[in-house]
DNA sequence: CTGAAAGCGCTTACAG
DNA sequence: CTGAAAGCGCTTACAG
C-alpha cells in the first residue's frame, strides 16, 4: 500500500484521502474512480477492482459535501416532528428511516418542540444543507415557513393530517374522523354522559375533539361541561390531573376520552388511586393505541394509528417528488382502527 | 427589490441565490458579504446593514456544503443510538440537542437497532458528511468501527457507561453499580429470592446483571435458577412473558429486579392479572424511570438514570474535544440515583 | 475596513 | 470505456 501523505497543500493537518488519490494510486482520472462509484457499470471491470481495492485500502470515504455542492443534490431530507418524547413520533421517523435507508438518503430530523417559531429556526438551518425534500408534521405551518418552502420549490409532504385543498401532499387519517368514531363507540356501549380531556392542544388534538364535540351532538349528549381542555404538555401525571379536574367539575360523567394514550394512562391510575372502577364507574378511552395499551389492567380502549406506516408512505411519497414524479394522488389516508378493550 | 435571476450559467433550473448574488446586489465582494455572516464585526455597520437587506430581500440560504468544502469543518456532529422507540435514548437524544443547538451545529441521528452490523454502516454513511465529532453510545464497538474512528481522527465520546481505560472519553455511569444498589435495596427490605428478568442483553444489561449477582453473592443469596435471560427486545408484552415464565422456573421468588422499566410495566400487569400482590407476594423494580413509573399503581421502584444529562455532558465534553481542547477529565460519572416506591 | 485569486473534493457534459 | 476542463458556492490567507 502506498503512502496516500501528499504535500499539504495548504498546511491543515493531514487530510483525508480523496479520489484523486484514489485515482492517482490507481493511475486514472479522478472522472474514472468518481464513475466507479456512481456508475460502475461504464467502468472496466479491470479498473473497476483496482480502484475498489485501492479504495478500500486507502480508507477512503467519499466527502458528500462536495458531491452535493458538484451535483446540487443533498441526498438529505429534512424532517420537522413537534416531540422526540411522544412514541407517536418516533415511530413515525422510524417509517421514515426504513423507507428512505437504502437510498443513502440522510435524514435530518427537527424537533420543533409544537413551536411555529421553533419550527421555523430549524427549517431555515435545515435549508442550510439543501434538503432534497421536507417532511412536515401537520398541516398549520407558519407563513413563513409556507412561503419559504413554496419560494425554494423543495417538495414537501405532510404527515399525520390530511389536506382538505388539492394543492398539498399529505399522509394520514382523519382526526377528525377517529375522534368521532371513538365518541360513537363510547355512545353504542351506553355511556351518555362522556367527558373529554386533552393537552398540549395542537391540531391533532383539536381535531379529535371536534369529532367527540360533533358525534355527541348528533346524539344530543354534548355538555360542554365534561371537557377540559389545557395546552400544558403531555404527561401521565396530566391525565391524572386532567381526570380529577374533570370529576370535580362534572361528577356525573360515566366516561372520558382521553385526547391520547399517555393522558389515558394518568387518568387511570388515578381512578386507580380514588377507588374508581373501570369500567362500571368509569370507562375511560385514549388514543394511538401505544404498545402497552393492550397490556396494561385494564387494557386500554383506543383508536390505532398507523404511525410506523405514515413515516414509510411520507417518505416513499416524498421520494417520488424528488425524483421529479408529480403522484396524481396527494392526499393517502391510511386510516385508523377502533381498538375496543377493557376499559370502556 | 431587484430581480435575483440572472443567466442561468449551466442550464439548470432557477438556482438559489448565492452569496455572489446578495454582494452584487449591494455592490461589494462576494468576501465582504461571506464576512457579514461570519465576523460581522469587521464589517463597517453601513455595508453590513446593507448586505443583511439584501439578504434578507433575496432570500439568501448559506449553502452548508460549500461552506463544509471550503473550511473542512462540517458543523456536523453525528450521534449513534441503538434504539429510537426507547424512551430512555430519546432524552439523551434530547440533550444532545439542547447541548448543541446555539452552536449551530446539525445532528446526525443513526438508529443502529443494536446491531454492529448496522453501527458500522450508519458510521460509514454519517462519515460522507464529515461530522466534527461522533457520539456512540456505550464501549462496545466493533473493530471495524474503532479503527475508522481512530484513522479518521474523529473526536469521539461514549455514552451511557464509563470507560475503564484512560483513553476513551465517556459520559454515564455505572451499570454495575447500579445494579447492584438495587439489589442490595430489595435485600435490605427483607427479599431473600430474587429474581432477574432481562432482555436485548445489551452492553448495560448485562453489567445490571452483573451487579445483580455480586450483590446476591456478597449476601450469600444468589441462586442462577432465578434469572431468565433472553436476547429480544424488550417490551411491555415480554416483560409480562418473562415473569410467567420466571414464575413457573422459580415459584418461591419474593422479588424480581426487571432489567428495565418497560419489562417491570409488563411484569406489573402480569402480576395484576394473575390476582399476585405486589408488594405483598411478589416484590417488582424496574430501571431508568421512566415518566410513568412514579404514577403508576403501585409506584414502581427503580433506578433513576440521568439520561437527559448524559446526553448534554457528552455533547458538552464533545464540543470541547472539537475547539482542540483536550479535557483532564476523560470520564464522566453522572451517577444514579434509587427510587425506592409502593412495589417493593 | 475591503477585495483578487486560489482552492476545498467532487461531477457534468463533451470528446475521443 | 476513459479523460481534460470547468464549475458548484463558499472561505482563507494575503494585500492594500
Amino acid at each position: 500500500m502506498s503512502n496516500s501523505g501528499g504535500t499539504e497543500r495548504n498546511g491543515r493537518a493531514r487530510r483525508r484521502t480523496t479520489l484523486a488519490d484514489v485515482a492517482k494510486e490507481v493511475g486514472v482520472s479522478t472522472m474514472t474512480a468518481s464513475r466507479a462509484i456512481t456508475r460502475p457499470e461504464l467502468v472496466s471491470p479491470v479498473l473497476r477492482a483496482a480502484i475498489e481495492k485501492a479504495m478500500h485500502e486507502l480508507g477512503y470515504v467519499p466527502n458528500r459535501a462536495a458531491r452535493a455542492l458538484a451535483t446540487a443534490k443533498s441526498h438529505v431530507i429534512s424532517v420537522l416532528v413537534p416531540s422526540f418524547s411522544n412514541a407517536v413520533f418516533t415511530d413515525v421517523l422510524a417509517g421514515i428511516q426504513d423507507a428512505v435507508d437504502a437510498d443513502g438518503f440522510q435524514v435530518l430530523i427537527g424537533n420543533t418542540r409544537y413551536s411555529d417559531a421553533e419550527e421555523e429556526k430549524l427549517l431555515n438551518i435545515q435549508l442550510q444543507s439543501n434538503p432534497d425534500g421536507v417532511l412536515l408534521t401537520g398541516l398549520n405551518q407558519s407563513d413563513a415557513v409556507r412561503r419559504r418552502l413554496e419560494t425554494l420549490k423543495v417538495p414537501t409532504v405532510s404527515m399525520m393530517d390530511l389536506a382538505e385543498d388539492g394543492h398539498r401532499y399529505s399522509v394520514g387519517l382523519s382526526q377528525y374522523d377517529a375522534g368521532a368514531a371513538l365518541t360513537r363507540h363510547l355512545i353504542e356501549r351506553g355511556y351518555r354522559r362522556i367527558g373529554f380531556i386533552a393537552a398540549q392542544l395542537d391540531e391533532r388534538t383539536i381535531k379529535r375533539g371536534d369529532g367527540y364535540r360533533q358525534a355527541l351532538r348528533d346524539a344530543a349528549l354534548y355538555d360542554a361541561n365534561r371537557e377540559i381542555l389545557v395546552p400544558d404538555p403531555s404527561t401521565v401525571a396530566l391525565g391524572a390531573e386532567l381526570l380529577s379536574r374533570l370529576l370535580k367539575a362534572a361528577p356525573d360523567c360515566d366516561a372520558v376520552f382521553c385526547c391520547n394514550d399517555d393522558l389515558a394512562y394518568g387518568a387511570i391510575y388515578q381512578c386507580q388511586r380514588q377507588g374508581i372502577a373501570i369500567p362500571q364507574r368509569l370507562a375511560v378511552a385514549g388514543f394511538n393505541d401505544l404498545p402497552q395499551s393492550a397490556w396494561m389492567v385494564p387494557s386500554l380502549t383506543t383508536i390505532r394509528t398507523p404511525r410506523y406506516d405514515i413515516g414509510f408512505e411520507a417518505a416513499t411519497l416524498l421520494k417520488r417528488l424528488i425524483n421529479g414524479e408529480e403522484p396524481s394522488l396527494k392526499r393517502i389516508d391510511l386510516g385508523y382502527t377502533l381498538m375496543a378493550r377493557e376499559s370502556t
